[in-house]
DNA sequence: AGTATTAGTTAACATTTGTTTACTAATACC
DNA sequence: GGTATTAGTAAACAAATGTTAACTAATACT
């Protein structure tokens, strides 16, 4: 019965926009971005993204992408049954940056030297991710600070003492008592294989 | 002589509510998000941060940010104890999309399932970054397509044959000979210890 | 202390914004 | 063919938007 709707065209075309600009355009020029000629359907289309999930409104209004806004499937390859897609090109590579920083103002990015961590999969090269002032719990990757200088461990509980745990049975569990400085939590690690820079 | 701007504060205001929201807000929720009084206060802190490079303008005038919004403070290791946020402001930053991410429209996330490459730090849960069509040399570690399905493994070259070797004794080193399909190199890897979506 | 410089405010402006209501037109199903 | 349903248009509205100009106040330097 119903009219179809090519809603799918149109968000291409808004991830599109997205992509370049890090933001969507007013009602007027979003005539222009989906080819509408009208502002009153520009917004029953903007509802209807809304009411698929892709997009959502900002406390003072405005409209924004939700996550779901930035999947893309992954195409052209022989995608096997049961991989999940959470595959990306361009429009996402972004994501990655979103996904791992949510404030940003006190996320600060460590290089990694030495191999206290690396059964935990943290290796020398790697750079962690590290979100200031977080509340840190046992069980936590942590970054202290330690005679003046960061040291990346394991935050643990013994004896209803904070110590800080390596992953590497060649280095010794620290415990610092009130000496404890916890300079951030771990909130996340990056790796590039080309090593460059 | 001239009087002095926190415009560092805002910056990272404007920051954290991007990473929240995806989307820059209208000039009266800014003076909220600044804490100024007035829309026009507001206007000469954009345009501040237009000068130094971290705003731009969307075709229809709207505020958008640049790239460099997103880099990130690096801190060096080790950082005098006293003074640790003055790392962050040392200049060093990254962004990091942009590090692991050379070219965009060739590169795919993939969610890594299974522990056959734990032993080179890439564990179940982390999400590789792959380059397709990338030239895979020896050593590398390569997504590849067996019976259907990607797997994650490291090339190496046995009698001069290309054969996948897992970084974990529990599996064997596959020789699929002829069958070999590389889907893409793996030049990064991002790992999210807060586990959310 | 004096002064040049700039951050931020106040007030006003035309323009644009987002939304609503009533309408037309295209489509899928019976 | 007939009809219910929805996509999109047209016109109008109050409210918010972004900007300018004149002003005040805080600061760094001499």
């Amino acid at each position: 019965m119903p009219r179809p709707s090519n809603d799918a065209a149109y968000l291409a075309r808004l991830q599109d926009y997205y992509a370049q600009w890090r933001s969507l355009p007013a009602y007027e020029p979003l005539q222009a971005v989906l080819g509408l000629v009208s502002r009153a359907g520009v917004a029953k289309v903007l509802k209807r993204l809304r009411d698929a999930g892709f997009l959502e409104r900002t406390p003072d209004g405005r409209w924004t992408p939700t996550s779901r806004f930035f999947e893309r499937p992954l195409a052209d390859a022989p995608v096997p049954a049961g991989v999940p897609w959470a595959a990306a090109d361009s429009g996402d590579a972004h994501a990655i940056d979103a996904w791992l920083v949510r404030h940003p103002s006190r996320t600060v990015l460590i290089p990694v030297t030495g191999d206290s961590m690396i059964d935990a999969g943290i290796h020398p090269g790697d750079r962690v991710v590290v979100e200031r002032d977080a509340p840190a719990r046992p069980g936590d990757v942590v970054v202290a600070i330690i005679d003046n200088e960061f040291t990346l461990k394991t935050l643990a509980a013994e004896d209803d003492q904070a110590v800080l745990k390596p992953a590497n049975p060649a280095y010794p569990t620290l415990r610092p008592g009130d000496r404890l400085q916890i300079f951030g939590v771990v909130v996340g690690l990056i790796r590039n294989y080309r090593r460059s820079s």
